[in-house]
RNA sequence: GCUCCCAUCGUCUAGCGGUCUAGGACGUGGCCCUCUCAAGGCCAAGACACGGGUUCGAGUCCCGUUGGGAGCGCCA
């Protein structure tokens, strides 16, 4: 077996969120770095709330995202027999014992604890009662130590634990039968060889008492790396209803995967200066003692910057076939790829964060009819205007070289002809007329890209635009 | 409330007792370029939360305060 066995192992409720991709990011990263294997498994085991269809959703988030695994996925559900033989161990060693407190009860002695100021931990009504199978209605507890350390040398946070004491006897297995988390964690972790247990910072607390279940089991406890949160705004939890949570929300805004790759990893890791790393370079450099102890809040600007390096980095083929569905959406038809569109495209990388983006500025060329933007039209097409477009429409029509060189003197000869017109006074209302909006590439270069039939025809349309309106 | 954790520019971070008049990146502002928008180039503003120690010397070590976070489930 190797030296490292990593895993991820979401719950799955919901889709893949952005701290658990940089989680399964990090084990990923850690694994190939160490030329050890990552298994993934889905703890699936609260009913209530797992469904497949998240399960599909969270494998579909890691395949964008580029992270493969090489065992699983594995469902904690299908291992309730692991579960309840490792509780039955417990129970025959007395490492655990039953237990016939309700949660009514449990509730009551805790207030009446708390309001005398005491601390509240299981008060070991049943401890040594030595019950059986047969008291009914019971749940089963870990019998922890009167007293000990259950420390652990966190690989990012330190030296770390709690006293058993602190602890109290918790519940293993509800009363309907099932395990709990903590239990099924380092009863799976086991069978599967787990060497390192990297996870979210939430789970640092859990980590005492999984650590006294190892001994209880008579287990050596895996390493264990803790790595912080990522929060919100303001360095507030991430709400769902204000931030975008899951992975899937950035692939749809156009994030490309390398792009979120990239500044999930550089959240709470870093390497020196740098900031750009390929997933290659994640998988070589990645190290835990590198990973910051404090959370992070996300932060789309940092994103998107880093979107358009790796827009600005693709392969014209790459970039046209990540474009498409974003392009076809905007369209409202289906596309195929074309020299124009590939030529336009190169034209846009400088100006798109995202996908979305670009899709937004190439849809001029894919749609037959362009609707003019209220305050580009307002500012660009005015009466003023409509006699040196006219010419403009006319010299065009006549073109035969439509080459952006040629493009450029017909503009010069235009201008001249209107009292040395200037450039921008010209290409603007055309680039409004083009493309109903005044933004755009290069003037001469955009029409190149939309062909003499076009724009010769949308210069007519503004034309008939600015004589009736 | 209790337990634990964290704390460098707005944000992500470098820093692992002297090399720090604290470095980089994003963002922000200005200038240049310019037919629009970008991209690009140059420049600038911007931080060691606070208070005590330890030390010849502290962003770096210790303690407290403040501020944030996590956990305290028959959830995962």
């Amino acid at each position: 077996m190797p030296s490292v066995r990593t895993r991820f192992a979401p719950s799955p409720t919901g889709f893949l969120h952005v701290g658990s991709a940089r989680t399964a990011l990090f084990n990923w990263a850690f694994a190939r770095r160490h030329a050890g294997q990552l298994v993934l498994r889905i703890e699936d085991t609260d009913r209530e709330r797992s469904t497949r269809e998240s399960e599909a959703a969270l494998i579909e988030g890691l395949e964008w995202l580029g992270i493969d695994w090489d065992e699983g996925p594995h469902r904690q559900s299908e291992r309730g027999g692991d579960h309840a033989e490792a509780i039955e161990a417990l129970l025959s060693k007395g490492r655990a014992y039953r237990c016939r407190c309700t949660p009514d009860e449990i509730e009551e002695r805790r207030l009446a604890a708390i309001a005398t100021g005491a601390k509240w931990t299981y008060d070991g009504r049943c401890r040594d009662l030595d019950l059986g199978t047969d008291c009914g209605p019971h749940t089963v507890r870990l019998r922890l130590p009167e007293r000990g350390a259950l420390t652990w040398n966190d690989l990012v946070f330190g030296e770390s634990g709690q006293d058993a004491r602190e602890i109290g006897d918790k519940i293993i297995r509800r009363s309907d039968g099932q395990p709990l988390y903590n239990l099924a964690v380092v009863v799976d972790d086991l069978a599967m060889g787990i060497t390192h247990v990297i996870r979210g910072a939430d789970h640092h607390a859990n980590t005492p008492l999984q650590i006294a279940i190892y001994r209880a089991l008579e287990r050596e406890p895996p390493q264990f790396a803790h790595v912080p949160l990522i929060v919100g705004p303001g360095g507030k939890k991430l709400s769902k209803r204000r931030d975008p949570v899951s992975v899937q929300s950035y692939r749809e805004e156009g994030y490309l995967p390398e792009a979120t790759c990239n500044w999930l990893a550089r959240l709470g890791w870093s390497h020196g200066d740098q900031e750009v790393f390929s997933r290659e370079e994640i998988a070589a450099l990645f190290d835990l003692g590198s990973v910051h102890r404090s959370s992070a809040q996300a932060d789309p600007a940092k994103l998107q910057w880093l979107n358009q390096h790796y827009i600005k980095a693709l392969p014209r083929d790459a970039l046209v076939a990540q474009l498409l569905p974003f392009l076809e959406a905007t369209a409202q038809r289906k596309l195929k790829p074309t020299p124009e569109l590939e030529q336009l495209v190169d034209l846009l990388r400088d100006r798109s964060k995202t996908l979305a983006d670009m899709a937004r500025l190439a849809r001029f060329l894919v749609v037959d009819e362009i609707a003019y933007d209220d305050r580009a039209a307002r500012k660009h097409l005015k009466r003023q205007i409509e006699r040196p477009l006219a010419d403009l429409h006319d010299r065009l029509s006549a073109l035969e070289d439509w080459s952006e060189a040629a493009l450029e003197s017909a503009f010069d000869e235009v201008r001249a002809r209107h009292d040395d017109l200037p450039v921008g006074k010209l290409a603007q209302p055309v680039r409004v007329a083009i493309t109903g909006t005044d933004v755009s590439p290069g003037i001469f270069e955009t029409l190149a890209v939309l062909g003499k039939r076009r724009t010769v025809s949308r210069l007519a349309e503004a034309i008939h635009f600015l004589r009736h309106g």
